[in-house]
DNA sequence: TCTAATTCCTCTAGCAACTAGAGGTGCAAG
DNA sequence: CTTGCACCTCTAGTTGCTAGAGGAATTAGA
């Protein structure tokens, strides 16, 4: 069993992040030592990667409780499951999308700046400029 | 000059937000009505055009703070601007590739899915998987 | 073995960047 | 002239944490 200082040194993840996660309902409320000290198993090191690891990719949490709500019943026929995992690949592919969109821009923004003076620089310009922008805004 | 909504139309951000900006120092303090209502000039829908196309990019309030105050000196090399616009753009180039890492699991995990069980599913082993993700942890 | 440093506990409060609501004033149209 | 909207200030809520207070327990070194 694990201390929470272990499983946070095993995962990157802060101990007060943890106790977070917990009270977010991320995390299964774990066993406590004697002197009141939360103890957790080697499966809480995966669940916390896998945490870190969405978060990491944009995910917020209440997407994650459902990613991880299919983990969490392995026997369940995938039929079930198959819906949030489409919500989730569709969240993906516009996430994808629009930071493709931001890349360019940024991307023309940089090529721009070609070592010259504010006065003469496209950042700022460029910043400003609804129309060259191909972001789309309502 | 222009009231707050009509500022607000004009630029697509909205009453509040305008109001949060003038607090955060995004926007001089206006001037006022004799019934103390905000008066706005023209630039102030340039510089809210600026603040709400990067905060589109995803730059952070404090970097469009510095942006907006390298912009009043213009005689100064671009440098900065450049340099604040590729840390942005890394970033992007980051999130672009872990999550096509991403979208590749669940587009597997959704193929698998016909007729199987959750168990057989790699998306939350290889999301819990430190190895093989691909990102650079400390 | 004793002590000092560290880890753990709970709790509250703060951060960014807003958003929503309460409760009140002003202004323009029917 | 009154209704209805836009405006005002202020507080509080949101998400996903992070930092600190104040206190108990465990671990490491002399």
């Amino acid at each position: 069993m694990l201390s929470i200082g272990k499983l946070s040194g095993q995962t990157g993840v802060k101990v007060p992040t943890i106790r977070y996660y917990e009270d977010a309902g991320m995390l299964p409320v774990p066993e406590r030592s004697p002197s009141n000290q939360r103890l957790y198993g080697a499966a809480t090191v995966e669940r916390l990667n896998f945490i870190r690891h969405s978060r990491e990719l944009g995910f917020p949490l209440e997407a994650i409780r459902d990613l991880l709500s299919l983990s969490d019943k392995p026997d369940q026929s995938c039929a079930a499951a198959d819906a949030i995992a489409q919500v989730q690949l569709r969240a993906v592919e516009a996430r994808i999308a629009r930071l493709q969109n931001l890349k360019s821009e940024l991307e023309r923004m940089i090529s721009q700046c070609a070592g010259g003076k504010i006065s003469e620089c496209r950042v700022i310009e460029s910043l400003s400029d609804h129309d060259q922008c191909g972001v789309e805004h309502k």
